[in-house]
DNA sequence: GAGATCACG
DNA sequence: ACGTACGTGATCTCT
C-alpha cells in the first residue's frame, strides 16, 4: 500500500506566495486554495496513492517549543489574505472526503512524522509532500519526500529518496536535524549557531557526520579558529536548535486509517457548491463533479422553454416574420454549435412565454442558405456569443451579415475581465447568473435501442443548445448593468461590436501570397542549412540536435568550455542574447545563430505559411478579440502579425505577400503612437512640445537627455534614447535598460534619471498611475477599457513589481488598441460609403493594410491616413504614414 | 504539455 | 534579497 501525506500548511503557503492574487466572484482571495488543489491534483496524478491525508498545524506554542521557556515560538503571523483561505480550504478537503490530521499543540510536521513512521513499521510505502526542507529528516527507504517549489506561478517537484538526498547534501537524511541545529532556520525561528551559515554547516557535517561528533571534541576539528570559537559559544543554541528541529515521530495520535483510503466517489454534494462559489469551474469540469440541486437554479435564472425545430424554408421564413413583427420581445439570441451546423434561436417574451427555435443542418429539408438568410434577417436585432465568427461563417457562404447585432456575451465578458482567459458561455453563466447550464453529453443507456438512443441524444443536444441561447438572453441584463456601472457600454457598442463585421470581412478576404515564390524561398534555404549543420557538427566534434537547447548547451558549455551566461530553470540559456556575447569566442557560435535564423524562417514562415495557403492563393487568419490583457487583437492560424521585417533575409517574406492582379496594397501605420499617447496621457509639456515640433522624437529625447544640440546627436545617442523611450512605455528598470543597450546599470540609471528630470510630467504621471491603480485595483485606457490588477496587492515582490509595470504599460498599449480599432471601423465604413472596392485585409497593432484596385490607390491612401489621424483629438497630433505597392514590402 | 526560442508590435 | 520590460503565437524538443 502507498500512502500520501501532505503538509497542508506548508503547501498552502507555497501556493499563496507563489501564485498571483486570485479572487472568487465575491472577492474572497483564493490563490492559496487554488494552488493547493492544483498541486494536490498533480501529485495524485503522478503518485496514484491508495490512501492520503493532509496535516495542518494547530496552535502555537507547540510541543517541541514548550520546553524552552521564554523562547518565542510564534511564527510570523499569516497574512490576513491567507488566513481567510484556511477554513475554506479545510471545507473543500472535507467535501472531497480527504482525511485531515490535526492535533492540538502539534505542527503538521509532527503528525506527518508520526504517521510516516507507523506506516513504515506496517510495511507500507509513504510519500510526504511538503514545501519545507525540515521533513527531509524523515526520508528512509520506505519514506520519500516530494519537495514542492513554486517559481513564477509554476510548480516544480523534486523527488527525494535517500540516494537523491545524499547526492545533494553529502550525508544521510536524518542529519537534516543536525544541519538545522547548526545553521538555523529563520522561517521556523530556529536560531542555530550564531555565525554559522549554510556553507560552513554543510562542510562540517560532510566531514564530521553529526553535531554530536562535532561537539565531542571541538579541539580536534580541522577548522579555522573563528569557526571553533563560534561553535563553542553556540553550544547551547545548537542543543536547543537540535531539539526544535527534531520532528516528533511519536505524537499521541492515532489516525483513522480507514478514512484515509482514497476513493474518487467520495466527493460530497456540497463540493460542487463550494467550488462554484470559489469560481473554480476548472476543477468542477476536470473532476466531473455533478451539480446537486443546481438544476433548479438553472431553470429559475435561465428560463428555458420548448423549442420548435425548423425543417423547411417555408417555416423558416414564417418564423423570421413572426420574430420581426414582435420587436418588443427583445433581441433574438443566437447560439451556434462550434461548426455552425446547428443553431438555437431564443427570444424572451416581453409578457408572454419565451420562444425558441432549432435549426439543424443534418435534418433540414430545405436549402440551408435559405434558412440562414431567413433567420439572419436584417430587420431583427440580435445578440450572440462570439458573433464575429458567426458573421464570418455567413460571409464565407456568400450570405449577407448586416443584421443589427446589439450584444455579444463573449465580448462583454472580455471587457468586464480581460484577464479571465476564457469566456465560454457556461463560465459566464456561473459568474453572472450563478448557475450551471445543462450539458449535451447524453448518458447512453444500455437498454435503449439504437434508434431511441439517437433520438434521446438529439433531444438532449437540442435542449442544451436552447439553454445556451436562453443563457445569452439572461446574461444581457446583468452584463449590461456591469458594463454601464464601469463605464464601458460605449466601448462595446461603438468599438467592439462595430469592429466584428470589419474583422469578419478581413478574415473572409484574406491576403494573397505568391505561392511559388514562397516555395522557392524555402527551397533555397535547404542547402545553406545543410552546410551549416555539417560545419557545426564538425566544429563540435560530433553530431547532435542543434535545435535542442539541452544538447546545444552541453556542446557549448561543457565540450567547448565556452563561458556560460544566464541559466534557465532547466539548464544553460542558449538564446540569441547569450550567443551574441560569445560571437568572438568560437566560430561555431555564428554558425549556430545563422542556423537558428534559417530554420526558423523555413519552418515557421516558408513551410508553415505554404501549408495554409488556400486554393485561391490567399491566406486567411483568425483575429482573436478576447485574448490579450490590454485590448489588442491577436492573430492565429496563421499568425500574420509576426511576419518578419527586422532582418533583411526575413523581410523578403513580405515581398511574397502581394495584391491580386490589377490591385495594389495600401499600407498605413501610426508613427510613434504609444509615445504620443504617453505624451497626451501624462500631459508632459516638454514631450508634447517635442511631438508638436514634428522633429525626430528619439533624436530630440537624445538631445535633451545627453544635453547636446539636436544637430550633434550621434547615432548611438539616438539609439540609446530610443531604448529609453521604449523602456519608459514598458515600465522599465535601470537594470533591464542596461541589459538592452549594453551599458553598466549605473550608466543606464543616469540616463533614466536625466530622462525623468527632463520629462518630469512623465515621472509625475507614472507615480500617479501606480498609486491610483493600487487604490482602485485596476487601470484603464482613455476609452475606459479596464484591466484588473490584483497583482499589486500580492505579497510577492516579483508579482507586485510586475503589477506596477503593467499599470504603467496597459493604459498606453490599450489606448493605442482602442485608437486603431476605432480607426478600422471608420475606415471600413467610409470605404463602403464611398463605394470603393477597397478592402481592409490586415491589422498589425499600429498598421493597417488595404487591398484595392489600382485606380483607387490614391483615394484609399488619403482616406486611410485621414481616418487614422482623425480618430481622436489629442494634445499631440496622431500621425499616420501610408505607402502603396504591389507587395507588402513595397507598400510599407 | 511544458519549456525554450524567436518572429512581430 | 528579491528579479529583471509590455503584449502576442508557432515551432521544436523532451518528458
Amino acid at each position: 500500500m502507498k500512502l500520501l501525506l501532505i503538509d497542508g500548511n506548508s503547501i498552502v503557503n507555497r501556493a499563496f506566495f507563489g501564485i498571483r492574487m486570485l479572487n472568487a466572484p465575491d472577492g474572497t482571495p483564493t490563490n492559496g486554495i487554488y494552488g493547493f488543489l492544483t498541486i494536490l491534483q498533480r501529485i495524485m496524478d503522478e503518485e496514484k496513492p491508495d490512501a492520503l491525508a493532509v496535516a495542518f498545524d494547530l496552535k502555537a506554542p507547540t510541543f517541541r517549543h514548550r520546553k524552552y521557556e521564554g523562547y518565542k515560538a510564534q511564527r510570523k503571523g499569516m497574512p490576513e489574505e491567507l488566513a481567510v483561505q484556511m477554513p475554506i480550504l479545510k471545507d473543500v478537503l472535507d467535501a472531497m472526503g480527504i482525511y485531515r490530521m490535526e492535533l492540538e499543540g502539534y505542527e503538521a510536521d509532527d503528525l506527518l512524522g508520526t504517521v510516516a513512521r507507523r506506516s513504515e513499521a506496517a510495511g507500507d510505502d509513504c510519500v510526504i509532500a511538503t514545501g519545507d526542507k525540515d521533513s527531509f529528516q524523515l526520508i528512509t527507504d520506505r519514506v520519500r519526500v516530494l519537495h514542492i517549489k513554486s517559481r513564477m506561478g509554476q510548480t516544480e517537484t523534486i523527488d527525494y529518496t535517500p540516494a537523491r538526498f545524499r547526492e545533494e547534501y553529502g550525508f544521510d537524511p536524518i542529519r537534516m536535524i543536525d544541519l538545522k541545529a547548526l545553521m538555523g532556520d529563520a522561517s521556523d525561528n530556529i536560531p542555530g549557531v550564531a555565525g554559522i551559515g549554510e556553507k560552513t554547516a554543510l562542510d562540517l557535517l560532510r566531514r564530521y557526520g553529526s553535531v554530536e561528533h562535532i561537539y565531542a571534541d571541538l579541539g580536534a576539528l580541522d577548522v579555522k579558529d573563528g569557526v571553533r570559537k563560534k561553535l563553542a559559544e553556540g553550544a547551547e543554541a545548537a542543543k536547543m536548535s537540535f531539539d526544535l528541529a527534531t520532528i516528533v515521530t511519536d505524537a499521541p495520535y492515532t489516525p483513522e486509517l480507514a478514512r484515509m483510503r482514497w476513493d474518487k466517489d467520495c466527493f460530497r454534494p456540497e463540493l460542487y457548491d463550494i467550488l462554484l462559489r470559489l469560481g473554480f469551474s476548472k476543477f468542477i469540469e476536470k473532476w466531473g463533479i455533478k451539480q446537486s440541486n443546481q438544476q433548479k437554479t438553472t431553470m429559475k435564472v435561465v428560463k428555458t422553454c420548448d423549442y420548435t425545430e425548423i425543417l423547411s424554408d417555408q417555416v423558416a421564413r414564417a418564423a423570421a416574420d413572426e420574430i420581426a413583427e414582435n420587436p418588443a420581445r427583445g433581441a433574438l439570441c443566437v447560439f451556434a454549435a462550434p461548426d455552425f451546423d446547428r443553431f438555437a434561436f431564443y427570444q424572451s417574451g416581453a409578457q408572454g412565454e419565451p420562444k425558441a427555435w432549432i435549426l439543424d443542418r443534418a435534418r433540414y429539408a430545405g436549402d440551408w442558405n435559405t434558412a440562414l438568410t431567413a433567420l439572419f434577417d436584417a430587420r431583427i436585432p440580435k445578440a450572440g456569443h462570439e458573433i464575429k465568427d458567426l458573421q464570418r461563417y455567413l460571409l464565407d457562404r456568400g450570405l449577407p451579415m448586416e443584421a443589427q447585432w446589439v450584444f455579444d456575451t463573449a465580448l462583454a465578458g472580455y471587457l468586464l475581465d480581460a484577464t479571465a482567459g476564457s469566456y465560454e458561455l457556461n463560465r459566464l453563466a456561473v459568474q453572472y447568473l450563478g448557475c450551471e447550464l445543462p450539458t449535451a453529453d447524453a448518458q447512453a443507456q444500455g437498454q435503449m435501442s439504437l434508434l431511441d438512443a439517437a433520438q434521446e441524444d438529439c433531444a438532449t443536444q437540442y435542449a442544451a443548445l436552447t439553454a445556451q441561447a436562453a443563457a445569452i438572453a439572461a446574461l444581457q441584463e446583468p452584463m449590461r448593468d456591469r458594463l454601464r456601472a464601469l463605464g464601458m457600454e460605449k466601448l462595446l457598442s461603438d468599438i467592439e461590436l462595430p469592429l466584428c463585421p470589419v474583422l469578419a470581412e478581413m478574415e473572409h478576404t484574406g491576403f494573397l501570397v505568391d505561392r511559388s515564390a514562397l516555395a522557392g524561398f524555402g527551397a533555397s534555404m535547404t542547402a545553406r542549412i545543410d552546410a551549416l549543420q555539417t560545419d557545426i557538427w564538425e566544429m563540435a566534434g560530433g553530431e547532435f540536435n542543434i535545435l535542442s537547447p539541452k544538447q546545444l548547451g552541453a556542446v557549448l558549455f561543457e565540450k567547448l568550455m565556452l563561458p556560460a551566461g544566464k541559466k534557465t530553470k532547466t539548464g544553460w540559456s542558449t538564446n540569441a542574447d547569450v550567443l551574441e556575447k560569445l560571437r568572438d569566442k568560437h566560430p561555431i557560435v555564428n554558425a549556430i545563430l545563422e542556423y537558428r535564423m534559417l530554420t526558423k524562417l523555413k519552418s515557421t514562415y516558408a513551410d508553415g505559411l505554404l501549408k495554409v495557403i488556400e486554393p485561391d492563393g490567399r491566406i486567411r487568419t483568425r483575429f482573436m478579440m478576447t485574448v490579450t490583457d490590454t485590448g489588442r487583437l491577436s492573430s492565429r492560424e496563421p499568425n500574420l502579425q509576426n511576419i518578419p521585417i527586422r532582418k533583411e533575409l526575413g523581410s523578403q517574406i513580405r515581398e511574397m505577400f502581394v495584391a491580386a492582379p490589377g490591385n495594389v496594397l495600401v499600407d498605413a501605420d501610426y508613427s510613434q503612437i504609444e509615445l504620443r499617447l504617453l505624451a497626451h496621457i501624462s500631459g508632459d509639456e516638454n514631450m508634447i512640445a517635442a511631438f508638436r515640433s514634428g522633429e525626430d522624437i528619439h533624436a530630440v529625447t537624445a538631445s535633451q537627455v545627453f544635453g547636446v544640440p539636436l544637430e550633434s546627436v550621434t547615432k548611438l545617442q539616438r539609439s540609446h534614447a530610443k531604448a529609453v523611450n521604449f523602456g519608459i512605455v514598458y515600465g522599465i528598470s535601470a537594470w533591464s535598460l542596461a541589459q538592452d543597450i549594453g551599458v553598466f546599470p549605473n550608466e543606464a540609471k543616469a540616463y533614466m534619471d536625466a530622462y525623468l528630470e527632463k520629462y518630469h510630467g512623465v515621472r509625475d504621471y507614472q507615480k500617479r498611475v501606480v498609486e491610483k491603480a493600487k487604490a482602485d485595483g485596476y487601470v484603464a485606457t482613455l476609452w475606459g477599457r479596464r484591466r484588473a490588477l490584483p497583482e499589486l496587492k500580492s505579497s510577492n515582490f516579483a508579482q507586485r513589481s510586475f503589477g506596477e509595470r503593467v499599470a504603467l504599460n496597459m493604459p498606453i498599449q490599450g489606448t493605442a488598441a482602442d485608437v486603431i480599432k476605432l480607426a478600422m471601423v471608420h475606415v471600413a465604413q467610409r470605404m463602403e460609403k464611398e463605394g470603393l472596392r477597397a478592402k481592409l485585409i490586415l491589422q498589425v497593432h499600429d498598421e493597417l493594410i488595404v487591398e484595392c484596385p489600382e485606380h483607387e490607390a490614391e483615394a484609399v491612401r488619403k482616406l486611410l491616413t485621414e481616418e487614422m489621424e482623425r480618430v481622436a483629438q489629442l494634445s499631440v497630433p496622431l500621425a499616420a504614414e501610408a505607402g502603396v505597392g504591389h507587395s507588402w514590402a513595397e507598400a510599407h
